[in-house]
DNA sequence: TTTTAAATTAAACAACCGTTTAATTTAAAC
DNA sequence: GTTTAAATTAAACGGTTGTTTAATTTAAAA
C-alpha cells in the first residue's frame, strides 16, 4: 500500500512489467490481468500494492523519474567552454531518454491526454530546472561572445528533445528508411549520428549570424 | 458500410466526433458509446456504417489523409530561391498541421504503439513523397552554392516536424511557461515565434559553415 | 511453539466493452 | 399506393474491465 518510495522487491517487479507494457500498448491499452500474467502474480496483488491502476501509473512514474534529477544540473559546475557544455547537455539528454525509453513514452502520451489528469509535478520541476541550466550556459556563452545575442532559449529544448522523441517515435518508419534493421545499428545511429547532428543543429542557431 | 471513398453526411458527422475524442482520450480510452452519445446516434451505427471500431479508425485516417498530398509537391515547380523554399516548406507543415491537430495527434500515438498494425501505406507514401521534394530542394540549393554541402537531409524533417510536434504535445507545459493562456495567444505564437524559431534552425544549419 | 501480521489466492462483483440481433421506422423506387 | 431497400432503434450477446471479497498460505514476532 506503499505510496511514496518504500517499494519491495515485488513492487518493483510489477512496476517494471507495466512499464514495458504501458510503453508499447498504452496505458488504457493494457489491462491488469495482462500485467499480472506476464509479472506471474494474482491480479489482485496490484490493488493489494498500489491501490489502483491509476495509482499503479503514479508510482511508476514517481519511481522513474527520481533517478532523472541530477546529470543535467551538474554542467553548472562545469568548466568546460559554453558550445562544449551545449555538446555535453545534448548528449546527457539523450542517454538519458535513450536508456529510459520506456518511462518517457508514457510520459509523452500521458502529458499529452486529456484523460487522466496526473500529478506532475516533479517533471515539470525536472524541466524547469534544466532549462534554467540551459539558460545559464547560453548567457555565459554570450557574455564570452561565442553566441549570438538573440536567442530563443524556450524553443532550443523543443529543437533538442523534438528531434531525438520524433525519430523515437517514429522508429519504423526510420529504420526502414535508413535501413537500421537490427537494435544494435538503430542504437548506433541515436548515439552518433543523430546525437551529431542535433549537435551540429544547436550550434549553427546559437553561433550563425542571421 | 463503405470501405473507401463514399461517405454520406451522418458517417463524416461520426467521423468528426470520433477524430476528436481519439485525439483527446486516446483509441483505447474512447468507447463507441460515448462516441454515439457525442454524435446523437444509436451505438450500433457505428458498426452499421464502419463495420467495427477499428475501422473506423482507419475511415477516419483515410478520410483525413486524402486532403493533405498536394501542398508540399507544389514547391517543385515555385521558382523561388532555395532558402526560399524551405521557408515555404516549413510554413507549409506548420499550417497543414496546425489545422488537423486532431488527426496528427491520433496518427502521432498510433504510428507509435504496437498495439495494432494499421495498414498506413499511404501515410507512409506522403512521408516519402515530402522527402524527396526535400531532397530536391537541398540539391538544388547546394548546386547554387547557397548551401553547404554535407547535409544529412534524412534527418531535417525530424527537426521541423519534432520542433513543432514537441512543443505542440506539451501545450500545457508551454502556455503557462510562455504565458499563452488564451488559444489566440497560443495559435498565434506557433504562426510567429515558433515558425520563425524552425525556420532559423534551418537556416542556419543549412548555410553555416562547420 | 504459539500468536499475529503480511502475502497470496480463487472467486465473485458490478460495470463496461464491442458487436449482433431482430423489429421498426423512414425514405426511395416503382 | 404499393413495394423494396436503407436507416434507425432497443435489447441482448458473450467477453473483458478494474476492484473487492473472504479464505488460505506464508512468514515474522512473541
Amino acid at each position: 500500500m506503499s505510496n511514496t518510495t518504500d517499494l519491495n522487491d515485488k513492487q518493483i517487479q510489477i512496476l517494471h512489467v507495466a512499464e514495458t507494457l504501458f510503453a508499447d500498448k498504452g496505458f488504457d491499452g493494457t489491462s491488469i490481468r495482462t500485467i499480472a500474467k506476464e509479472a506471474k502474480i494474482n491480479i489482485a496483488m496490484v490493488s493489494y500494492y498500489f491501490g489502483s491502476k491509476e495509482r499503479l501509473l503514479e508510482s511508476l512514474i514517481l519511481y522513474r523519474t527520481k533517478d532523472l534529477k541530477e546529470s543535467i544540473g551538474s554542467l553548472v559546475t562545469d568548466d568546460s567552454p559554453p558550445l562544449e557544455k551545449i555538446n555535453k547537455l545534448i548528449t546527457i539528454y539523450i542517454h538519458q531518454i535513450n536508456a529510459n525509453k520506456g518511462i518517457y513514452r508514457i510520459l509523452h502520451f500521458e502529458i499529452a491526454t486529456k484523460k487522466r489528469d496526473l500529478n506532475l509535478k516533479a517533471f515539470t520541476e525536472l524541466r524547469r530546472g534544466n532549462l534554467k541550466t540551459l539558460a545559464l550556459i547560453i548567457e555565459e556563452g554570450q557574455k564570452a561572445g561565442v553566441f549570438q545575442k538573440e536567442i530563443a532559449v524556450d524553443l532550443l529544448t523543443p529543437t533538442i528533445l523534438g528531434t531525438f522523441f520524433h525519430f523515437h517515435m517514429n522508429k519504423a518508419y526510420f529504420v526502414d528508411l535508413l535501413k537500421l534493421h537490427t537494435d544494435e545499428l538503430y542504437e548506433n545511429y541515436i548515439l552518433t549520428n543523430l546525437t551529431k547532428h542535433i549537435q551540429q543543429t544547436i550550434k549553427a542557431l546559437l553561433i550563425y549570424e542571421s
